[in-house]
DNA sequence: TTGATTTTGCAACTCATAGTTGCAAAGATA
DNA sequence: TATCTTTGCAACTATGAGTTGCAAAATCAA
């Protein structure tokens, strides 16, 4: 039983005011616990959605205790927030230099479209298009996706610029809502897997667009 | 205190069996209480998003007792997916003729801008993307929305295609998702309005992509 | 007007889950 | 070994989903 909260009885304490506790000494918090916890929140994200979601559900599938889970994070909404922002932080799409628009075009849509298939992408894609999870957390998607994904974006377009592939009336950011977007409605709409073959004729459709 | 459970006194029931109950007599089952609960929960789906929905706030919204709703709806999801179900069935995008393809493909563009402008179109988009609300309703949404999307690009295709205005090779549906994704992009993603010079500059990708 | 029939509001429940609290035990450092 | 922090555990409060029984209201038919 140590440290009553006030220790009424005798020798007055040294620093009356709350100190900040100092994380060198003591058991130290488990890694394992924060990934294990944020794995399984991103699982059932993906799976049940936000609507659904249990934390005492994730504790078990963690094999952590509840508590252990709110002395992180304090409500549900910030544990969400916390496994969105940890894919958001991770999250870098692969760019190459394929010589041709073309191949850039396909190798981009096929970049996202392996990230839109993975639980992450799912739950990122669920949150960013239900303000409704977390207002916050939403607001950093957007803008993390469009950091992420303008510059190899842009990149790609100066590239194409550079060999004449480009006209200058097109503007970048809409071609590529345009790929997205469309990768958007194939997979949450349509729920159907965008093939090689399907995303060939959405990349000749922009290719004739632009240049 | 009418109709004890079993009139356990005297004279057996005349029909022992569950009898349907007949529609024709009795208090007539209110209208308006149904509307009403459909259109909140409607303005709750689109405002909050259904993760947050509460029934009990639909029904101090609606000014009608939470009963009242569970005896039309089982549970909340067939709350939700009835209201979804009232949208889609009242779902209709307009097509009009205009006489060329760019002014058709502009047309439809801002019909759909439109729809999703409004809290149905709001609550839809989020229900389509998150199977979680209700598969049931998610993929009837899907069919209806191609159902009824469909036919209107059926047709734009085929006077474009009379006109010499559509090559062979390029597949209506998948022009038919660039445009629609494109503008999921820009409404959901970037939470930008689709101002008509926005949609213009997708639809020239599109003409020259298609022709 | 009366009786039969159905819907509605109301209040009181059960149950699951979000979130909290106090304490003892487990690790870690010095 | 002494100190410190994290963890598990059990018990707690609060809220909202969904249920139930009953009285009042509304409708039609006799």
């Amino acid at each position: 039983m140590p440290s009553a909260k006030r220790a009424a009885t005798h020798r007055a304490p040294r620093k009356p005011v709350a100190r900040s506790p100092r994380r060198d000494v003591g058991r130290p918090r488990g890694e394992p616990v924060t990934e294990a916890v944020l794995d399984r929140t991103l699982e059932e994200l993906a799976s049940v959605g936000p609507a659904q979601l249990s934390v005492e559900r994730i504790a078990r599938a963690a094999e952590v205790n509840k508590t252990s889970i709110y002395r992180r994070w304090p409500t549900r909404e910030a544990l969400v927030a916390a496994a969105l922002e940890r894919v958001l932080t991770h999250l870098s799409l692969a760019q190459k230099d394929t010589g041709s628009l073309r191949g850039d075009l396909l190798f981009l849509g096929e970049s996202v479209a392996g990230f839109l298939d993975q639980p992450a992408g799912q739950a990122l894609m669920r949150a960013v298009f239900m303000e409704a999870v977390a207002p916050s957390i939403a607001a950093l998607a957007r803008r993390q996706l469009e950091e992420r994904a303008g510059s190899p974006a842009v990149a790609m377009v100066l590239r194409a610029r550079a060999r004449g592939e480009w006209r200058d009336d097109a503007d970048p950011k809409v071609v590529l809502s345009m790929l997205v977007g469309a990768l958007l409605h194939r997979v949450a709409l349509e729920r159907q897997r965008p093939t090689r073959a399907w995303l060939g004729g959405v990349v000749a459709v922009l290719l004739r667009g632009v240049t």
